[in-house]
DNA sequence: ATTGTAGACGAACAGGAGTTCTACGTCAAC
DNA sequence: GTTGACGTAGAACTCCTGTTCGTCTACAAT
């Protein structure tokens, strides 16, 4: 690997959305859309600093050809963005509650059918890493979610808890509205925000005594596209 | 392997020619070079036959770009193997691409990595009964898609595809505002209406020339609450 | 203060390059 | 004989895209 350092910051962003663009098109960009990735106005700057990469051996460049670039080739073939996903094999199976409605709170753990046709195969990873007995689904009924990017027909996986820390999507059940509602949870003093999802809408305050914490929802799963 | 022979003479000289062209200079060649080279005066019949090989698999091409062709590359035999078969409980694996941003069209499945660290398990469930081969996951960035209730680091699952029906949720690159976005598809004559999950917001009626649909989805993770 | 150099900008230009349209010939199907 | 699908041509059209040029700033060296 040739030693980057020496190149500016644009130079350095340049070749890397070359690379980029590379792998995801299968030929190169042109000069305005480097432009436009790297927040370069002039087309002529680009140029120049494209100059500069082949004088420095990263580039090589066709004239009066149409995205006429090419990577000097001498990189160890480093891929960038994985994301596996833990990969252990087999899917584990959880309890799957009824419908959630708005308006009732969740069933009690113990409540929950022990009939294994009311089970869901899920990915380990869905669980977080939580005991797979304390876990359980919930299908979501209705569009009342929506504003938690959950809709109609969601399942969501919620661990059972009492408590909540800042930022983590709780199943929170609203004494005074008597509903269950899925929001993000911030504990402001003695008042609790809900903020939903979607950054538009405007988050729920309420007090401490009225929030009920059901449970930690640990993953989202839409089949139903 | 794919069946050669059932390309026309023609059609041969010109696959031959973008796979040497792309070994010598780095980037694809433009519809004039391919002529030259292939004897053939007219553009239009280039281009015609370009079309072919589209169709046929061999190529792929991005509208209205100059050198817009990309050898879609084979798949060594063996590929199938590395999906878990459709068992039941068992976890299968589809292939894991980058991240999906906006500007960018998606990538082709045939130039997915083949590193393993980049398969997802999934589950059988997730694939609504489509060959896991031809599915792929994309893990989206940005809020971008909000409204289609995918957020930040969901996992989409999608079946590439080039047409889709009423009602189902595709990725489409509209060309003019050259992004990649998930939406419900509706065809109302010569236009296409894209309408967003969140029924407040307003779809998006765009020209069908406008729309390229790159693959439907199939279900979503989401992991990251 | 003057000069030189590197880097940046924006507009305009000109040739590059994909697309579209019409037309022609062949060949098999009806 | 007519039709339609397929392959081929050629040319016009549009706009994509690299290049050039004049100007401007910042910073050292003279």
């Amino acid at each position: 690997m040739k030693d980057r350092t020496k190149l500016s910051e644009r130079q350095k962003a340049i070749l890397k959305f070359i690379e980029q663009y590379l792998e995801r098109h299968g030929f190169p960009p042109t000069i305005r859309n480097i432009g436009e990735a790297t927040g370069i106005e002039s087309t002529s700057v680009v140029n120049y600093n494209l100059n500069k990469l082949v004088a420095a051996g990263y580039l090589a460049r066709e004239a009066q050809a149409a995205r006429g670039i090419r990577l000097v080739k001498e990189k160890n073939g480093k891929r960038g963005s994985t994301h596996a996903v833990s990969a252990n094999g087999i899917a584990v199976q959880v309890m799957m509650l009824g419908p959630i409605a708005a308006g009732q709170p969740l069933p009690l753990p113990a409540e929950m059918s022990s009939d294994p046709a009311d089970a869901l195969e899920v990915l380990p990873a869905m669980l977080k890493g939580a005991d797979p007995t304390e876990v359980f689904a919930l299908r979501v009924r209705g569009d009342s979610m929506i504003d938690a990017m959950i809709g109609d027909g969601d399942i969501v996986l919620i661990r059972r808890a009492e408590t909540a820390r800042d930022g983590e999507m709780v199943a929170v059940y609203l004494e005074d509205r008597s509903e269950v509602t899925l929001k993000y949870f911030y504990k402001e003093g003695e008042r609790i925000r809900l903020q939903p999802a979607h950054p538009t809408m405007q988050p729920i305050y309420a007090d401490a005594k009225n929030v009920r914490v059901q449970g930690r929802v640990l993953s989202v799963l839409r089949l139903s596209v």
